[in-house]
DNA sequence: GAGAAGTGCTTGTAGACCGCAACCATACGT
DNA sequence: ACGTATGGTTGCGGTCTACAAGCACTTCTC
């Protein structure tokens, strides 16, 4: 276990850092950089751009909340036009959520406003940088995801 | 600008996905975690134990939200019994914040608790990475904050 | 030293999110 | 066909947050 207690602590420290400024960001820098979509916009619309129609549960798992915060928000979306709902052909239960062309416009305008905010708040980065931190931060969240959930069996026990 | 636009946007996502993560670890891995204190006592407790007494705006201020919310989180405090409230003897109007001695036991109990935690879902982090991760992610969320802030005037423009 | 303006804090109010549980409609296994 | 499982919606409650109004006190100004 080769992790300084004091660098442990500072990295814990500086992520909740990150996370509340993250947060301030998101709710500060919010209306210059949505372009009109809803908060949660950007979350569920680009899902949609990449991987297509999909149901309310995969946008869920995609966003990482529970599948009645996604039904309200798709609701919001829908009504606002910038998704559109068809039943799955193959599962009457389900609807399939698609990008409408308002969406898909929207989500480009946001798309800009993002990139020139991330441009400006990243300027004096350099590549290397940059990328050594996507790195760690990366394998940061997929660690924390980890430990987060409830403790499984990693390999090979018994369910 | 040597920053491509790739990884710019792959660093976005990363600490979108990073953010999204510490949410859910603060509210599921809460209890396991917070040692009976109340979700928001860590950060007001924190800096009482590092510089002794001061006051809720003091304390807003280090959290990073607005002091009516500092306030009532205070009073809760308070009335378990965490911290102690006496009125400022140099102003009237203040009172100071100060950790009782429950408040110091829960702390170090949840200290205990979060080292522990920390220190498994870092489990697989050499020192090398995790400074380095942590000078980055402190580089970033400085760089994030003063993006986030109203534009000012970065150097000598009259106010 | 009296009034005006500023400051520290509290409280009322409201909004954004989130998850759980209950519920309905449909699908699926036997 | 019947019981169970699954996708989705809605009701409800909880947390966290900021803003605005109000109170007590301080500080400034004349």
């Amino acid at each position: 276990m080769p992790l300084t207690p004091t660098t442990r602590d500072r990295l814990v420290a500086g992520v909740t850092h990150l996370l509340r400024t993250g947060r301030h960001v998101s709710s500060r820098a919010a209306e210059s950089v949505y372009g009109g979509l809803p908060s949660f916009g950007w979350t569920l619309l680009v899902p949609l751009e990449r991987d297509g129609e999909q149901r309310c549960s995969a946008l869920a798992g995609h966003a990482g909340v529970d599948v009645s915060v996604v039904s309200r928000q798709v609701a919001a979306l829908e009504r606002d036009g910038y998704v559109e709902r068809r039943p799955d052909p193959h599962d009457g239960r389900a609807s399939l959520i698609g990008l409408s062309p308002a969406g898909a416009a929207a989500l480009a305008r946001t798309r800009e406003l993002r990139s020139a905010w991330a441009t400006a708040a990243l300027a004096d980065w350099d590549e290397d940088d940059a990328r050594l931190l996507s790195e760690l931060v990366e394998r940061l969240a997929a660690d924390l995801d980890r430990a987060a959930t409830p403790p499984r069996q990693p390999v090979g026990a018994a369910s």
